[in-house]
DNA sequence: TTTATATACCTAATGAAGTTATGTATAAGA
DNA sequence: TCTTATACATAACTTCATTAGGTATATAAA
């Protein structure tokens, strides 16, 4: 019994350290990032042109220095369902025998970016206001 | 049927007229404001010492010069739900005849704020290097 | 050689947060 | 009198993401 604990005191610390280099480092995004996810995906395709799925997870976690990982779970019905609404554009690709999708931004795709962008760019102004309210010193 | 569309338009165009004054406007708030109304009123509460629900989504619309408008629906759960999680402390005052709840931060929830605030402070900056990827000018 | 890790895709069950719509009730103004 | 503003509340639904599985190939390590 003891020794069961011992070992699994020794796996939690592992873990622990493991996680604290960023390892194996089980991130739970924060929340705000809920509801990102596609103005993200679509200004990295803006500025690459195509990329898969797999590439766009280790991109955004390459960016953001391993702060936001994004989940397959999310990432895949996100890229599906724009796929569906005519944002995205599908190419299959065989690499080393293995399949890729290649995404790219359709003609609507590239409008709605601009669009997404700009509510980006509000609400960032807008949160910014409420979390450090600037007193109006100009006069 | 040209008289109804007739009307129709002018119905639409009033609207819309409205609208751009900001007076009926149906803001529909972006997704990206997803997952932060928490710490929108932590934040707020920890300014303002107090505040009351009513208060607060009036507070954030001034702010934000009505490009955010919380909706009662999201606000009032958000706030019983952090007063059962020990964020937020509860206390009622009756003002002309009208009751109001008023909120304040607990010792726990003022901890918790400095936590929120730093996360989106992370969180701002890791967009901000998504959608404009700063080339590292300095060497 | 087996085993783990990385690459590359997928989905189903669940959870969390928000919208929409509705309800109650008082006060003030047109 | 009827609408708007103030002030709370909740139930049904939608949306988005997490968790937790699944398939399959390539490579590095034990």
């Amino acid at each position: 019994m003891k020794l069961c604990i011992r070992i699994l005191c020794i796996f939690v610390y592992q873990y622990e350290l493991a996680s604290c280099l960023g390892m194996t480092k089980k991130m739970k995004n924060s929340q705000l990032y809920k509801g990102s996810l596609n103005t993200i995906i679509m200004k990295l395709l803006e500025e690459n042109g195509k990329m898969y799925g797999y590439e766009i997870t280790q991109k955004v976690k390459a960016i953001t220095q391993g702060e936001l990982n994004i989940t397959e779970g999310a990432l895949y019905p996100a890229l599906h369902k724009m796929e569906a609404e005519g944002i995205l554009d599908v190419e299959m690709e065989k690499v080393d025998n293995r399949m890729r999708k290649y995404y790219k931004l359709t003609e609507a795709g590239t409008k709605e970016t601009v669009n997404r962008l700009s509510e980006l760019e509000d609400f960032i102004r807008n949160m910014q206001s409420l979390v450090s309210p600037k007193p109006n010193l100009e006069f």
